[in-house]
DNA sequence: TTTTTCTGTGGGAACGGTCCCATTTTTTTG
DNA sequence: CAAAAAAATGGGACCGTTCCCACAGAAAAA
């Protein structure tokens, strides 16, 4: 069965000359006489002729294509961030792979597979919500495949990694609801898998701390990242014989959930609980009331992981195995008022 | 350089046998011995041989992996077709490689190309809006890879597409404005280029002349998809001697959009005017008051289209170029009843 | 036993490019 | 104008895999 597509070699028989020459005329290699390039040019675009990327990687080693492996995209949070790093990498001349988990640690380690199996350049990550075991990440470092993380990044690797600090971001945000005069903050944390968790919930007790509010462990519940679990959470939550006040929540999808069982139970949102969020999904603007939360540049951290990456592919290819630290690089954040943290008077303003 | 990847000559040469015998051993084929087969797989799996998807595709001239090319992922819509197309096709073995244009022709075009470079077995596709040449799909037909449309489909090529009943939905949208008492319906639809446009606006043309309302060329604009027009025209229709008092927008952002319009202009929603969308994005139901929208089955949508490629790979296969009507399947849609159409009474209840 | 049919294995072409190393042709130089 | 240098081209190895063909040895059928 003769493939479909124009080869160079069917190139090189209609002009009677050698395949050499034709790939050199494609690929715009200098020595070419300028006659025989526009013949070969011109009969390719008359054929259609369109490079086989297989055979090109398969030759070269090399695939100018990078992949992106995002947990989910549901919310808009990883798609923005991957619109940064196509932005990047195509200005860059390589292509992009993108990869969705569905949260599963065990599309994860497929998806690494398939991606090391086409021999991608480079591999942006941020891992799921399950992600434990970081062995398939380290056998792509041990392929030559150079890995930046982003967001959720393993911390028993001495891998390059584009974050925000999460820490102080918390920390920042628990401050705000102390200032808006709340003292029963409740905290609804992710997974423990995730540093993320870790350092928000981190920031969060370190605020409570610096102002003398008592650490009340009834009021933290870590969670799963499903909405059932949000529902069951937060019903607990104002069920206790002191309900909560305030709600820091590890991200916007939690908070809107949250929000709907606090609606639901007839409470005023922010009178009765003030709440929280975390990277300004973009549907924090549209759920009412209005959800405070910690805007992230997301785009920046896309093009940010993208360029850290092309600096590994540079420092590959130049053979600077040269064991460093590997660069993290920290991004501002920016906490976004709303009306769901607006204290009385400013509400009446609007 | 040496590639730090694993072959199958690495294992044939260890084990001192011919790499025709490794590579039946690790395809399963029948005719190894158990032994052999054995000492094949636990070298293999103890060198953490990788097979080479380039070479293998190259030298197979199939490459068990489709592509998917969606105009943009920020609104859920896209994002949960895709995911919907991930689960029938992981499930028949197939990679998936996902492609987003940023509504740009010019990186659908080069997206086209990159999947075609990379032999792709098929392309699941939805166009962006500002295509209006369709010159690559064709390519990608006479290339003998199969594609299989979805959403925006070009009504020009006979190509599989799977679709809902935009005119019915469109129809039955507006109905429901007339049902709850409104007359002057304006309507936001999309650019000419995407046939939903054309379908939805019927659908909105039949349905007021059903119920004799007169149709006012005023009260529909057709617009580009971004949200600074929908600003502009919203404002032009608010600003009418006599305003709208519903809108019909073509999706969900727009409604939103729009509705955002009216809120800053202090006038209510449904009491001064009444709003629907379409495809019941996960925002619809965040924002305030509750979109009124029409539900489309996304995923289903996503697994219908996988379905409709495998069909289409298969008929490939066994070389049956029967040249018949590509098959359309059509999907069906519900209307959403929420607060931006509900009527005093209904809203009291609650 | 002899012939035929399996079974298991090895050898090598093919896939479509790139790239190095001739070799030929053209240009420059002494 | 011959020799040297540069430019243009051709030849063929190579990349990792599959798969067809050949063939040896074993098992089954005659």
């Amino acid at each position: 069965m003769k493939s479909k597509y124009t080869t160079i070699i069917d190139i090189a028989r209609q002009l009677n000359i050698s395949k050499s020459t034709v790939s050199r005329a494609l690929t715009g290699h200098p020595n070419v006489k300028e006659p025989t390039r526009k013949a070969v040019l011109e009969l390719a675009a008359s054929m259609e002729y369109q490079r086989n990327s297989l055979a090109l990687g398969f030759s070269k080693h090399t695939t100018n294509t990078i992949g992106i492996m995002v947990p989910e995209f549901m919310s808009t949070y990883f798609p923005s961030v991957i619109v940064g790093v196509q932005d990047v990498m195509q200005a860059a001349g390589y292509n992009v792979v993108i990869c969705q988990q569905n949260e599963s640690y065990e599309s994860e380690v497929s998806n690494m597979k398939l991606l090391l199996s086409y021999r991608v350049d480079g591999i942006i990550v941020s891992h799921t919500k399950e992600t434990r075991n970081f062995d398939h990440f380290t056998l792509a470092q041990r392929r030559g495949v150079p890995l930046v993380f982003f967001n959720r990044v393993p911390d028993d690797m001495n891998v390059p990694n584009v974050v925000v600090n999460d820490y102080e971001a918390a920390f920042q945000a628990v401050e705000h609801l102390i200032a808006i005069g709340r003292k029963r903050i409740a905290h609804l944390a992710g997974p423990e898998s995730l540093v993320n968790t870790r350092l928000r919930r981190q920031g969060y007790l370190d605020a409570l701390k610096k102002h003398n509010i008592p650490y009340n462990p009834d009021l933290v519940l870590s969670y799963d990242l499903t909405t059932e679990k949000v529902k069951i959470y937060m019903k607990h939550f104002l069920d206790l014989a002191t309900p909560p006040d305030a709600l820091f929540a590890i991200n916007d999808p939690t908070a809107i959930a949250a929000m709907e069982v606090v609606k639901a139970k007839g409470l005023r949102i922010p009178e009765d609980i003030a709440i929280v969020g975390f990277s300004n999904d973009f549907s924090a603007q549209l759920v009412y009331p209005g959800l405070t939360t910690v805007a992230q540049p997301t785009a920046d951290i896309g093009r940010t992981a993208a360029e850290m990456l092309l600096q590994e592919l540079k420092a590959k290819v130049k053979n600077d195995y040269s064991i460093k630290k590997a660069p993290t690089v920290q991004l501002p954040t920016k906490l976004i008022i709303r009306e769901s943290t607006m204290v009385k008077e400013k509400m009446k303003k609007r």
